[in-house]
RNA sequence: GGUCCCGUAGCUCAAUGGAUAGAGCAUCUGCCUUCUAAGCAGAGGGUUGCAGGUUCGAGUCCUGCCGGGAUCGCCA
């Protein structure tokens, strides 16, 4: 139980002895902290209910509990704020059992469906942030308790597929796609480069020509039914695209369990439609096979979700769906939750009403459409290139680790380091900076992606969040202390300062950040939470001596509160996928 | 035009309906013969877009405006 827990439990207690509802018994930490160090607001809903004055029952609740041995002291303030200072021993218990709480009921398994690359295209800086917020939740989740599985849901079974092969084939050079071995890296790439520089000409000329669009709409729907020469090409160009999709992702430290994509749903299709037929819910509408999922008091127009298109072919949507079955057939999760744009929301709205609707999905499993911001430039409009292009994601990524190195240079940090590890430690480096200037924002928002600024390794970056880990470790290594990620050794002494007091409290905070976190999933506010410890801890730095402190007990207690912040804060960053270098 | 999201310090962003709205950057003042100065201690900087409403209490909830963005059936 965390602290803040325990504390709303006693006053539960009291709340419920005076014939008060529990519910406003709630204890928080205190947002004016040089007053208090946690509140509990709950006497005034009270006064509401009971017709007594907010300051009368907050005095009786007091006098329930200020005898108790957790406070130093409970306070009445304004219009019945109680105010609540705990005792450094009761702080103490709770500093040494700080730890992840357990959330998960029975393991239930979560589906995180937050990759979306299309195969055969460079993955660019759209796909930054719904694969660095969607791992980020699956590493949470997990911590939780939750067996959650992370899919890429690969987008391989659209029109974008068609244009493509009609390009190889109207020049006549599907052998450039067909000769292409697999084993030998400098061959994929070649591959790769052909239809990164194809595909966007290809396209631009599919939508200029009407019977260009035709022909690759033909090939769209011959690819689907499994013909050939469509089927094999396809094949190839999926698996060289997975190469590429491997590398990206695993230099942003993004995983996925299931590799799957649109095509693997495919199968899963026609009986659903068939289904739904039956049912009743698949009607025929002006050529197309639509599913109507509007409702009598929708505000709004929420077009029907289409299943199959008028020249017969299937649209994401249909995809989508099926995709569902497929899930709920694999895995029968209690939750399916989709990290993507939050310019899909009209989309996923169609879909979900269409699976819940036809009973595919029960209505105790939760489907949540988490959406998240665009990325936009510092001109505020949709990131770009300085030549007006789209930013390919590995060249980003070499930016930020080129500017992490440069850094190192100019602070004349890590010179000591083989060259390896120098550019092991940039590489962290960069790719911290990276994920925590996205991550630090609310999912939902747009976000001004400024490399410069982000790079710039001062203040609430995630560089800076790496140097304080990285001076923790290299103090405790200094006090002889070797195992420093699980030392869970010594207690804070009962007489600490101000600025000891400060650290301990802070850290006792972590499992209610968790839990936020988790319930809303939103891992800003666990960012917003490493950041503010690194700052407490430096402010303690700072302040104490630690090594040259002569009194053993102090000295010892110092250390613990070292390992406990380390422990905490690389357990955030953990969960935020960042990795911290043991030096820099 | 309908619907949804956003509007908070010069800039980038926080703030489960709680008290005097907080951080970072930038600006200014101090601090490196002691554990990593990518740091610490401190200062200045606000009519939370505007106007009403709900209530003990509103940046937060409701209504209406203003400004910005997204979206509105055969792309994803």
């Amino acid at each position: 139980m965390s602290l803040t827990e325990d504390l709303t439990r006693l006053f539960e207690d009291a709340f419920t002895a005076l014939n008060l509802p529990a519910e406003y018994a709630a204890v928080r930490v205190s947002d004016r902290s040089e007053m208090a160090q946690f509140q509990c607001n709950g006497a005034m809903p009270a006064a509401k209910i009971s017709g007594k004055p907010p300051r009368d029952i907050a005095a009786e609740v007091v006098a329930r509990l200020k005898d108790h041995p957790a406070f130093k002291s409970l306070e009445i303030a304004g219009p019945g704020f109680i105010n609540i200072h705990v005792t450094d021993a009761f702080l103490s218990e709770h500093v040494q059992d700080v730890h992840l709480p357990h959330l998960a009921e029975h393991n239930e398994t979560i589906v995180l469906d937050y990759g979306g690359p299309n195969i055969a295209k460079s993955m660019h800086v759209g796909h930054l942030r719904t694969g660095i917020i969607g791992d980020t939740l699956r590493r949470i989740l997990k911590a939780a308790g939750f067996n959650a599985l992370g899919d890429i849901h690969m987008g391989d079974w659209g029109t974008h597929m068609g244009i493509l092969m009609m390009d190889y084939i109207r020049t006549g050079e599907e052998h450039v796609v067909m000769d292409c071995d697999l084993d030998d890296p400098v061959a994929v790439q070649a591959l790769f480069d052909d239809m990164y520089i194809r595909y966007p000409k290809a396209s631009g000329a599919a939508k200029e020509d009407e019977s260009l669009m035709a022909d690759a709409r033909t090939a769209t729907l011959n690819l689907q039914n499994g013909e050939e020469p469509f089927r094999s090409m396809w094949q190839k160009i999926r698996d060289v695209s997975v190469r590429a999709m491997e590398r990206n992702y695993g230099d942003l430290n993004v995983w996925f369990d299931i590799w799957k994509g649109e095509a693997d749903a495919h199968p899963y299709i026609a009986p659903m439609a068939e289904k739904l037929k039956e049912q009743g819910f698949l009607v025929q509408d002006d050529g197309a096979w639509v599913i109507p999922v509007e409702k009598n008091d929708d505000k709004k127009k929420v077009p029907p979700l289409i299943l199959y298109k008028r020249d017969g072919a299937v649209m994401y949507g249909s995809t989508d769906m099926a995709t569902i079955v497929e899930r709920v057939q694999d895995f029968n999760p209690a939750r399916m939750i989709y990290i993507v744009d939050q310019r899909q929301s009209l989309h996923f709205e169609q879909v979900f009403r269409a699976v819940r609707l036809s009973g595919i999905v029960r209505d105790e499993v939760e489907l949540t459409f988490a959406g998240v911001g665009t990325m936009n430039g510092t001109d505020g409009k949709p990131f770009k290139t300085r030549a007006g292009g789209v930013m390919r994601l590995a060249d980003m990524i070499e930016m930020a680790r080129a500017k992490a190195l440069e850094r190192l240079n100019e602070a004349s940090l890590a010179l000591e380091m083989s060259d390896s590890e120098r550019l092991d430690v940039a590489s962290k480096v960069g790719i911290a900076a990276l994920k925590f200037a996205d991550l630090q924002n609310q999912r939902h928002a747009d976000y001004i992606f400024d490399l410069e600024r982000m790079t710039q390794f001062e203040g609430k970056t995630g560089p800076y969040l790496l140097y304080q880990a990285v001076r923790i470790k290299s103090l405790l290594r200094k006090a002889g202390m070797h195992d420093i990620e699980h030392c869970s050794f010594g207690s804070l002494l009962l007489q600490i300062s101000e600025t000891e007091r400060r650290l301990a409290l802070f850290l006792t905070h972590f499992p209610d950040v968790f839990k936020l976190a988790v319930k809303n999933y939103t891992p800003h506010v666990l960012c917003d939470y490493a950041f503010s410890l690194a700052q407490e801890f430096s402010s303690f730095y700072g302040n104490c001596h630690i090594l040259s402190e002569e009194d053993e007990g102090i000295k010892q207690s110092r250390l613990f509160l070292c390992a406990q912040t380390l422990f905490v804060l690389t357990q955030t960053l953990d969960l935020l996928g960042i990795e911290t270098p043991e030096r820099m």
